[in-house]
DNA sequence: GCATCGAAGTGGTCGGACCACCGCAGTGGT
DNA sequence: ACCACTGCGGTGGTCCGACCACTTCGATGC
């Protein structure tokens, strides 16, 4: 037995598994700056290249934050920073996982409806109608979306749970849902989702969960079961 | 404007991004393998540690996988290895967070739960039972949490959501699960779980949707009002 | 026909060099 | 005394070339 060589999976495995234990332990904590990568690949008794696909293999993941000329800083670790890689699930899912991707998103947007439709401030409230609004008064695909998303957003925001939030963010990254939305808007669907936005707004003005659970699920589930529909069909 | 150099971003970031377009544009297909890091390096004009770098990045993301001596490979692309890191979110995640994260899993279990109870299979359902006398017929800590572990993963199994059941794995990854019951079961919550164990079986066995998706939501429920009073306290 | 062995090819690691960028102390002006 | 500018040191970003560890598969020998 070798104490100084435990010798298990590749150096930058265990440089990642290193960085990643002190953090959990404390030792590094949100916000701070790391040593240089020089200082850490010596102290890791390793190359500097293999310590910086470490640190680019921990930056991909959210955990840190490389600042040219600066140095490396560990993230705030908040729920956003560590979840945007989710959208990368959603972008290389096809075929029956769209599906089950919008079966999650139906369940966790109808809770997050719901507990907005309790806590939602009136300027969150305010908000949510602008961008209702603003999606009812274009035309254009491209701003459409861009504005049901924000409602969505400003809606998951109000539910006061950022972790559901991020995760819901990432299932509703644009690349995702520009392909999958593109084919249903074709098929002349802007009316029936005007009048689902308009059903979810009108729960959340009447501070009504159970309708804007509802309302939020019935959302979801059309777009859904058109889905898969056409991956059947 | 030099068509030659977009120059946008980190060299190893355009790759990363390069690579990911070849995989949903279906130039690289799940399963097959890449060009060598080498020749990759050279279509796209970059170095083979730049490409390293990128290579390492999307290996942690569970969307390539490299085999030492054989080659770099697209994974299957199946939900279980888009969101392994979901753990890292999990382990990383302090106080309040885990709070949320506990929300999540309860409103995803509870639903998991109930369509399990729905379409389990005999053979499943005998698995499910085999962990809950398992977890019963011992008093060692660690074999309980690796039984409860499968108990709820046969059903999440059993539900038909890949995706879902991934991401419910993740938000169970072992190091998260061990930290929060620690204090839990040191509390003397054992036969208390045991009971919630027991209600949720009792309820895929009648084939009762709603009774599982009670009792799932109570049992996450419990954890999560244990841990949110002891962040408060 | 089969087990063995070895060479070619692949990812893994290392060290060094240079570049691009940031931060700040020092400088010069006003 | 204050401020804008400048220069330098330190940092991450990129590249190169070499060598090691491992897999693969065909050649070799039985």
């Amino acid at each position: 037995m070798d104490e100084t060589a435990p010798q298990k999976g590749t150096v930058t495995q265990r440089a990642i598994e290193r960085i990643k234990a002190m953090i959990t332990e404390g030792v590094l904590e949100p916000g701070q700056r790391l040593p240089t990568e020089r200082d850490l690949a010596a102290q890791l008794g390793i190359s500097r290249s293999s310590m910086r696909e470490a640190i680019r293999a921990l930056t991909v993941l959210g955990v840190l934050e490389a600042r040219h000329g600066s140095g490396i800083y560990v993230t705030r670790l908040e729920a956003g920073d560590l979840l945007e890689t989710f959208g990368v699930v959603a972008d290389l899912s096809r075929g029956p996982r769209l599906v089950e991707l919008l079966q999650v998103r139906r369940v966790l947007e109808s809770t997050a409806t719901a507990l907005a439709a309790a806590r939602i401030t009136p300027e969150q409230l305010a908000e949510v109608g602008n961008h209702l609004a603003a999606m009812n008064a274009t035309d254009d695909p491209e701003e459409i979306l861009a504005h049901d998303l924000a409602f969505h957003r400003e809606i998951a925001a109000a539910a006061g749970n950022g972790t559901m939030a991020a995760i819901l963010e990432g299932l509703s990254s644009r690349t995702f849902r520009a392909r999958v939305w593109r084919g249903y808007q074709e098929e002349g669907a802007f009316a029936r989702t005007r009048r689902e936005h308009a059903a979810i707004h009108r729960a959340l003005v009447a501070r009504d969960p159970e309708a804007a659970r509802a309302a939020a699920a019935a959302h979801v589930g059309e777009v859904e079961e058109w889905l898969r529909a056409r991956l059947t069909g």
